[in-house]
DNA sequence: CGCTGACCCTGACGGC
DNA sequence: TGCCGTCAGGGTCAGC
């Protein structure tokens, strides 16, 4: 479910409903993620406000006074704030019960997601290494072009590399380097700075138009509908092998890389 | 260091 | 109807 756009999104529709409240209980119905939970959640957690909620990559960072509660959301979760006596769906693994009467209610089929606690002043090795935000001045073809020397990794590949630029995921890897006009099988090495420059733009477009799109039709999410909302959005390639590609016309072709599945125009991309 | 493939887990879907 | 294989938006890790 969530790439990027729909981690912000989330983080904006949560804030509001978090910033100041203070935790009063904690429930894990499930602890074993794709790491475990910490055990103490509850001690750590309770009696304290929660102070903002930022998002690094895909991570949601929660801040309380002692620290931070550090959520990913996977291949499958999702956050949501809901009533505290409402009733509990199959796979809602934990509540944050907030002094609102509310709750933070973690939800996750697949359980790749995680959670994790960061004391004030430590660092933490899933944020460490991590490259630049994709939406940040820091981000831009010329560090591409930079870390590519050399790389014969595909250059699908070496994007969603969290150690080039953070938070590309399979959809918007597929739909930038259509909009770049380069082959997603391409070494990354072999490829100008010039198309890497464009790259970095269409990275950029690609992704604000998504969090625009589900900061639109989200607006609801936090009630209860958690309808991806960038679904709704044109997509170029992503899904659509065989189908016509929407500049030449001619059909989309499809391969696996990184064991991904990747959608691209032989034609407009090269 | 760079790259590939296995793996964590549940659910949806298509073919038989 | 049921069973089986395949695939799914992510990320880490072992091994070569």
């Amino acid at each position: 479910m969530p790439e990027l756009p729909e981690v912000e999104t989330t983080r904006r529709g949560l804030e509001p409903h978090c910033r100041g409240r203070h935790v009063v209980g904690v429930v894990v119905r499930q602890g074993r993620l794709r790491w475990p939970v910490p055990d103490d959640l509850d001690a750590l957690l309770c009696g304290q406000a929660i102070t903002c909620v930022e998002r690094r990559a895909k991570y949601l960072l929660f801040r309380l006074q002692a620290g931070t509660l550090l959520v990913h959301l996977g291949m499958s979760g999702s956050l949501r704030v809901v009533e505290q006596v409402a009733p509990v769906l199959t796979h809602d693994h934990i509540d944050l019960q907030l002094d609102s009467g509310q709750a933070l209610r973690y939800h996750d089929p697949r359980r790749f997601g995680s959670v994790h606690w960061i004391a004030t002043g430590a660092a933490h090795p899933l944020l460490r290494g991590l490259g630049p935000e994709p939406l940040s001045t820091a981000f831009d073809g010329q560090r591409m072009h930079q870390l590519a020397r050399g790389r014969r990794t595909p250059i699908k590949n070496f994007i969603m590399d969290a150690k080039v630029v953070v938070g590309i995921g399979n959809i918007y890897a597929n739909e930038a380097l259509f909009l770049a006009g380069i082959r997603p099988d391409r070494a990354a090495g072999r490829v100008a700075l010039a198309r890497y420059q464009r790259l970095a733009e269409k990275i950029k477009q690609v992704l604000t138009n998504a969090i625009d799109q589900g900061g639109t039709t989200l607006r609801d999410f936090v009630g209860g509908d958690g309808k991806p909302g960038y679904f709704a959005q044109q997509l170029y390639v992503y899904g659509r092998e065989g189908a016509p590609c929407k500049h030449c016309q001619r059909p989309l072709h499809a391969c696996r890389l990184g064991q991904r599945s990747s959608v691209y125009c032989v034609t407009c991309q090269r």
